[in-house]
DNA sequence: ACAAAGAGTGAATCACGGTTCACTTTTTCA
DNA sequence: TGAAAAAGTGAACCGTGATTCACTCTTTGT
């Protein structure tokens, strides 16, 4: 017996396995799944490519940590938004549908990765996970809002997904390119037709709209 | 001079091509544009791989002549529901939506592969065309509808954006298998949350929704 | 300092699927 | 019928990109 990991060999790993995922994570957002080429991500975390396989068995079990962590941060924003306790059900989801939007715009290379663009069965397993967190969340909020007499009865789960439907082709489909407004218009106008699909009580009353 | 194409043998390739695209459909419509393989084609088709080529210069080609097709078939339906002369435009939009809603549950591999599956250049170009028409086609009513004060001034084209990608997610993503609800049930209450996104004001007057 | 054990390497290998091409078969017309 | 022209064939080729593996380099404990 004459090797055993020691705390420096165990950090440096870690330190690698973070660089990897850094790299892999660049590649995605830059041009998506079909970007994370084993050499390429080798190459930009500064390693052979076949130092890769010491970290992860294979590209599958790579791409499905990326597509992981990435879903995490994003669901995290969501769920950060959906928790201030000084609004009603309602407000809060509206912020959270914002942010969303807003974040999907600023990186639209990367929400069409996670959203939309097929990879392999791995993959897909977690995409499911991403959107049942996304529809549980937003689902939830809604269930909220019908409880405290906000909007009408309705079936939380399917208003949820067609609102992540909604903003997601609005904001990273072929035609969101045209569109000329700025930003911040964009995201307030997608989220208000998303709102108003749920809520037309709540503009009904207050006469407010666009 | 010894050989001059006759109509016997015009018709037979005529007939082989038509082979060709129906094969190439059926692939696509059981598993997507991932699924259009050169050989599989060729083998359901009746005929030899090298073959393909006489009639298609490159895979490219042959995918964005399927797309095409499958696209124009598509859109026509929605043409034909927003045509009715007999009733308002938000009527007609509501029953384009809802015919849109149903075929795309009903062959749900197709209206991924024509919505959202990134393929190739040539076949993302044809993507553009066949979101810009549906885009237009439900713009412009959303257009009469403002015209006819039925609703209240939007952008349209962000508004029929949104409605395309709310059915296309609810319907088709993965999510979509969960719900036990028939057809006509989920159909219709998406329909509706698209038609209350847009139109605030028609419920408020007449009070009914949901 | 040395040997065991792991970590790192990158060129070679493999799998996959589109494309080609030398060949065979069919069609046409003088 | 025969020769020209085209259509049909499918095995071989090729590019791409994931994976492997025989090798070298580091680290560790005695």
């Amino acid at each position: 017996m004459a090797y055993r990991e020691t705390a420096k060999v165990r950090d440096r790993k870690a330190l690698t396995e973070q660089r990897i995922l850094q790299a892999s994570h660049e590649l995605v957002a830059e041009a998506g799944f079909a970007a994370l080429q084993m050499n390429q991500v080798a190459q930009r975390a500064g390693i052979a490519t076949g130092s890769l396989y010491r970290y992860f068995a294979n590209k599958e079990t790579l791409a499905a940590e990326v597509f992981r962590q990435a879903t995490e941060t994003e669901v995290d924003h969501v769920r950060r938004c959906l928790q201030q306790a000084d609004s009603c059900a309602l407000s809060r989801l509206e912020y959270a549908l914002q942010t969303f939007a807003e974040r999907a715009l600023k990186a639209p290379k990367l929400a069409w990765a996670l959203i939309a663009e097929p990879v392999d069965p791995a993959v897909d397993q977690q995409r499911l996970h991403y959107r049942l967190q996304y529809a549980n969340l937003f689902a939830s909020a809604v269930q909220q809002a019908i409880d405290d007499q906000l909007i009408p009865e309705q079936d939380p789960m399917l208003s949820s997904t067609a609102m992540v439907g909604a903003i997601a082709e609005a904001l990273i489909g072929p035609l969101a390119q045209q569109a000329q407004d700025p930003t911040h218009a964009i995201t307030h106008t997608i989220t208000q037709f998303c709102v108003r699909g749920l809520a037309p009580f709540r503009y009904s009353v207050t006469g407010a709209s666009l």
